[in-house]
DNA sequence: AAATATGCCATATTGAATTATGGAAAAGAA
DNA sequence: TTCTTTTCCATAATTCAATATGGCATATTT
């Protein structure tokens, strides 16, 4: 089912990928010639191969009408669409508002989960309590937003208005919050609200 | 010099916008119209007047030769081409090559480094010898390709065929690896290549 | 050896798409 | 009020771009 491109496909290929990342048009079939060239009549000739063989589609009578669907590599070819600009927020003191617009520290991407319309968000990881869990000082977390947990999930949870980052302990009677870190003492019956669940956590190692 | 946009203004960048990513290239002339139900004529006039503007930009005489660069709020738009598929390779059993194309588990997204051409790559953790560096099994890490590193980069380093994770540690006189978890004794004087440094850790929690 | 796919050319034709021009009504700013 | 901008129309001209045809030389596969 899987047929294989030739070098030139390949070439034509990803040229028609680059062109349009670059203009944000694609090419014309003259412009693809020009390139390689070689000559329109070729190029239909290649053009109609690489339809063929499923990596690209084309809108009958339209200028410019390609749309890659694979790559050479056989990859799908992921549309900007589907990419998230997520907020990263600081650290929060007490009291501050957590999703104040001015403590947004810059934006994570981050593919769209392919179900549900979860709003997600970013935090830096401020402090050592979670240091069992492998979440250190200055890690980023990936929070969907979401005011309930499963047992030994990872939240983000308010107490007195800080957000905190801690694994959620519910033992059907009442739900408590834990840090992994030993030195930490479980925060017990203590009011606090679940806002939402790390799903991911990146560490970017910046020196050099 | 910041122009605001009418109505009419707003509403036909963003056709533009939607209808190129659905597309994969951007709408003509006569699609706007026909979109808006007016005129191509009105179309020219609305066109130029985003140009002038700085909303967006058209290549002259040029099929869909539109280029958005900023959208209905003012927000740069970000071309797709600043982010980078980063082939992930699953853990490797000693002697087989390590970045078969076959070996490919998925593809990781990141934004592209401001400054040089790395190349990168992102490996599965297999194992528990790095847990002390806060990196866990099925931990997946971002590597860029480099064949030297400095004293406490974390590292992949080939060692008799096998890629693994560990702290660079370079007393000047022998560099040798160190796994981060105790229980696994320095791997002192042992031949091995170091093949790329750590750049960035990701963990997903992938229940629910 | 024969059939098939690739890679290349040239030219003509049809259709698609941009540009040019000139006019006119309505809303907003000076 | 006057001026400018916006919003709309219609039509013609021109250039751009895709398609259609037919032919030729190499490889590859059956």
């Amino acid at each position: 089912m899987e047929k294989k491109l030739t070098k030139k496909q390949q070439k034509i290929l990803e040229f028609i990928l680059k062109f349009t990342e670059e203009n944000s048009y694609p090419p014309t079939l003259k412009e693809i010639a020009g390139k390689f060239k070689i000559t329109i009549g070729t190029i239909q000739d290649h053009v109609s191969a690489l339809q063929r063989k499923q990596y690209l589609e084309k809108k009958p009578d339209t200028a410019r009408g390609f749309k890659v669907v694979k790559t050479s590599a056989g990859n799908k070819v992921t549309p900007k669409s589907d990419m998230n600009y997520i907020p990263l927020y600081g650290s929060v003191a007490a009291g501050e508002p957590i999703f104040a617009s001015d403590n947004i520290q810059g934006y994570v991407t981050m593919e769209k989960s392919p179900k549900g319309h979860h709003i997600h968000f970013a935090l830096k990881v401020k402090g050592d309590s979670m240091t069992d869990a492998g979440i250190y000082d200055g890690d980023i977390v990936i929070v969907r937003k979401q005011d309930d947990a499963d047992n030994g999930d990872i939240v983000i949870a308010l107490i007195e208005d800080e957000a905190t980052v801690k694994t959620l302990r519910n033992n059907k009677i009442k739900a408590y919050l834990e840090a992994a870190n030993p030195r930490y003492k479980a925060i017990m019956s203590q009011p606090f609200s679940v806002i939402g669940k790390v799903i991911e956590l990146r560490r970017q190692y910046l020196n050099t």
